[in-house]
DNA sequence: GTGAAAGCGCTAACAC
DNA sequence: GTGTTAGCGCTTTCAC
């Protein structure tokens, strides 16, 4: 008999009829169905195995109205600068290890927000390739537009951090504010009563979360906050050394620079650096999202962990069940970070 | 008439009924395939818009036998150091660009070239989801096992810089050796003699040729090439300061440091800064590949700019023609890479 | 426990 | 130019 066909194309006929039974049989075994007898499983599964059968997605999708794709929306780091590399990475790989466990497969499609036609890109995209859910990542899970779009698809769909809750949405998000107020206060706990926050882009609401943040840290330390010690920055590396320099010109400049995110933390390592300023013995340095760069620089970065991968592994867990069991599902997931405390903060100088 | 279905489902049928003609004519229209009236086009293209139809594309993956994937498959970032977020962004940026213009996805699929089950991983889910061809990322490119089992599926495959020609395989790659001299040779230029190198991971055959570039270009202007002069590193930023403090503790240390990546130029940065050396005046430092990281750092570094993004966009377009027109194609492709001279590197001390 | 038959929504040959 | 007829390889009733 011929075993090993030319060009792995086995299906499920041959399956059958090497062992036997009908196509329907097959289709139970393959799909890990109740009511097949063991020994007729174990005819199927040696057929499967002689034949190399694996079965074609394509047909699976089309019979049973169903891809096995899950859709990882965010903005595009070619047209923008906002999420950086290791963000995008580390999103994928969270999606990757859940979709691994079930055998789904991962569809990333980044997307510009500016352009006029994504409604009708996203659109098309959702409904050619129908996939099973979309999780979309800041700062496009805080745009109603964007959501509206993808729900009107009736598509299941997880926003990453939109910055607000909304109960009929399902969510996954970090604990930006309150992560934040502890490292202002760890910052006041070693004697700083100047700490200084450069803020991140506007667009983007729960990065927004962290300056609220840090106001209730100086709260719960007794510290004022005074605006002269907030500077706007946008994420990137450039408004970070931008703010650092507004910051430390001043008269009576802060002995703390907490910034809203690594890339502008590193900034101001540098200016810092620059100005013949030793940190932290004259300066204490903290970001937030513990980037590779963090531990790399010297003296390596105070920050905040933000859980992104195990983000996304849960934001997938919640579509694959949303579609699978018919379980009532947390609709609401907080994964909290963690501050990461390494050199750049130490006690106020002097 | 009922136009707006509640729930996005117009088929080619409700097209073809709605505009009174056979599907076949629709499938015609969809399919941009000639011989059809204009006025029949226009009344079928008015009935897709009213309908918004759009077309499912697991049937026709089904009944056409071939997917619209391109599938990216590199050294799994999560697993180990090699490939850095930014250069895998840059990949998938490529080959999406080039997917866009011809409505194809992009599957991507991190791996791990250690794993004892790869082949079975990867045989699986090419035979399941049948992309029209595979982008193969360095290093997994010079692995021979991995590039059989791929080849075995019959699947179109392009390698990219596996460190090596093939005269029947598809490959794009960058003159990394002849761009490493080209650096080499500007360092001496520069007044330098003692031109150090470090060397990056062993596995990576392509990074492999950056030290033949180095010998290439010390013999082109007559220095010597000196084993003293040579450290071993593996690509990441640690090995580039353990290099560069084996190098400049020397007695007689180099004047300039070549390292084979960017993050080991970094790395020499940082450990010449701790040691007291300024950039360029005391030491220069180049590296290579050109990531975000280089512009951002202090002085920012001299490097070589790889093309990734227009070598990935390059290998889709190999896999796209392979599979659209007959034609011959070149299947061997050099998209050369570039000095990027920065503040790093500069005349020789004294 | 198992199977027969009818699709899923499209493309492909070939007839007209 | 256009339509008819078969499938692609699977899942899904529902009957046995």
């Amino acid at each position: 008999m011929k075993v090993s066909q030319s060009k792995s194309k086995a299906t499920i006929n041959d399956v059958a009829e090497l062992a036997g039974v009908s196509i329907k049989t097959v289709s139970r075994v393959v799909n890990n169905e109740p009511n097949v007898r063991e020994s007729t499983r174990e005819k199927i599964e040696s057929a499967i195995a002689r034949l190399n059968y694996r079965p074609n997605l394509s047909a699976r999708n089309l019979a049973s109205q169903r891809s096995h794709l899950i859709g990882l929306l965010y903005d595009d780091p070619a047209t923008y600068e906002l999420p950086s590399a290791g963000y995008i990475i580390e999103l994928q790989e969270g999606v990757l290890n859940a979709c691994k466990l079930v055998k789904y497969d991962l569809l990333i499609h980044p997307c510009n927000y500016r352009d006029e036609n994504l409604d009708e890109e996203l659109t098309s995209m959702i409904e050619q390739r129908r996939p099973l859910g979309i999780i979309l990542a800041a700062p496009l899970s805080n745009m109603p537009g964007i959501v509206k779009t993808i729900e009107d698809t009736g598509t299941p769909l997880v926003r990453l951090s939109p910055g607000e809750r909304c109960a009929d949405k399902l969510t996954v998000a970090t604990n930006d504010q309150e992560i934040c107020a502890e490292m202002t206060r760890y910052l006041a706990s070693l004697g700083h009563r100047r700490i200084a926050f450069i803020t991140g882009h506007q667009g983007h609401k729960a990065v927004g979360k962290r300056f609220e943040g840090y106001r209730d840290g100086l709260i719960n330390t007794g510290l004022n906050f005074s605006e002269q010690l907030v500077v706007e920055g946008d994420n990137s590396f450039g408004s970070g050394r931008h703010a650092a320099r507004q910051l430390l010109k001043n008269s009576n400049p802060p002995t703390a620079i907490f910034a809203a995110n690594d890339d502008m933390a590193v900034g101001v390592l540098l200016v810092a650096a620059q100005l013949g300023l030793k940190v932290p013995e004259d300066l204490s340095v903290a970001g937030f999202d513990d980037i590779a760069l963090a531990r790399q620089v010297s003296p390596a970065l105070t920050t905040i962990r933000q859980p992104l991968v195990r983000m996304a592994e849960h934001a997938t867990q919640m579509l694959i069940r949303e579609n699978t069991s018919g379980d009532e599902i947390q609709n609401y997931e907080i994964i909290p970070g963690k501050l990461q405390i390494r050199e750049s903060t130490g006690p106020v100088p002097g």
